[in-house]
DNA sequence: ACCTGAACACCGTTCAAGT
DNA sequence: ACCTGAACACCGTTCAAGT
């Protein structure tokens, strides 16, 4: 929440509070855990701030450009979740697979706004924002990593690591969209039955769908 | 796209084009296509049905109920294009849960900013659009389906179907939501390169990820 | 019933100006 | 450099009124 042990040390206090980029980065954050997405506007935001209306274009050029940076945040917070959740795992490939996943879904409950505005067409043009796009593929980088070291050990089959990534991502980040947009009733507020759900998909995977 | 056969036979032309809802529908739907959703507005849309900014309220309380008809109405396409799907693939369960993996994933790379907004938070509030949120629900029902009948077959394992669609629908949500945020940068703009991810996704389903 | 025009509060963006 | 106030075009919504 307060990354500006540094910045406020010095007097600069330039003109307002030193560092209006954060300001409004967190401002954007607070909102969208608020009211959502369709809380967010750019006055608004400003307001929060503390700053008058057009402050902000100091900063990013337009609205889109502050919305890049708020979910480039989001991302940034999910991977170190990511990575927290792997320095207190087992060495074991299944369970650090399982790790990232039940980090990204219990990232995603928690912050279904940033959730949505992360994965909301911003990236489409993928050099539009390259920091939020290159942000947004570090969840997928470490995934590649546990994948290829489980491969190393003979515990996850052979085959190209990128589409066996692709695979895993995509389970989890299904599962993570369908939960926020409740897609899934009777995983609502019941943290159990989203865990059971996980377990369920992480084992499916690993085992398989068909009788052998 | 042309639904009013019935209601263009009769002279009723009441005031203007006998069916508004449906007109603003379609308007919604083409500007969605062409701009985004960021390119949806109310009065954009009215102007596109040839109507004053608020004529809409004679028939959606306000611009989210208009949003959350487009958005129905797409489920109901892609339920459509699923069941074509079905309808033209082989008895097998594997090959009709890949055939309706394929619908989604055409559906959703064609559609991309109609896929969005179906998937936008909309149905968060499941009672705030009833009909939306069942419509929403069909292809999920579909798979359900499938599923049971390739474990009556004895070809798909024993277990909840329910669970095991929710596994399978986050598979296929998560490769399309991924598709058409070009976070699979490699798949952009081709089709056998989503072709191949979706063969890999599926194999990896009914085979499983780990060493036997 | 269905549609329109005027009105209001509000937003994104720009511009000229202030320290 | 960084911020402000006025201004403009535009949007969502409401209301009184027209056929």
């Amino acid at each position: 929440m307060s990354e500006d042990s540094e910045t406020k040390r010095q007097p600069l206090k330039s003109y307002h509070h030193g560092d209006l980029r954060n300001a409004l980065i967190q401002a954007g954050l607070a909102l969208l855990a608020e009211e959502g997405v369709s809380g967010l506007d750019l006055r608004k935001v400003a307001r929060r701030a503390g700053v008058s209306h057009n402050a902000p274009y100091r900063h990013f050029a337009d609205k889109q450009a502050l919305w890049a940076a708020i979910a480039e945040l989001g991302f940034h917070q999910l991977t170190v979740q990511i990575q927290a959740a792997l320095a207190n795992s087992a060495e074991d490939p299944g369970a650090q697979l399982t790790a990232i996943a039940r980090s990204y879904i219990v990232f995603a409950c928690e912050n279904p706004a940033l959730m949505r505005e992360m994965f909301s067409g911003l990236t489409i043009d993928r050099f539009a924002y390259p920091t939020l796009y290159s942000a947004s593929k570090a969840p997928f980088t470490i995934t590649v990593d546990v994948i290829q070291r489980g491969q190393t050990g003979e515990v996850i089959v052979v085959g190209d690591p990128v589409y066996l990534t692709v695979v895993a991502w995509s389970l989890m980040h299904g599962l993570a969209m369908l939960l926020i947009e409740n897609q899934i009733p009777e995983a609502r507020e019941n943290d159990d039955v989203v865990e059971e759900l996980l377990q369920r998909c992480m084992q499916q995977l690993y085992d398989g769908l068909m009788q052998k």
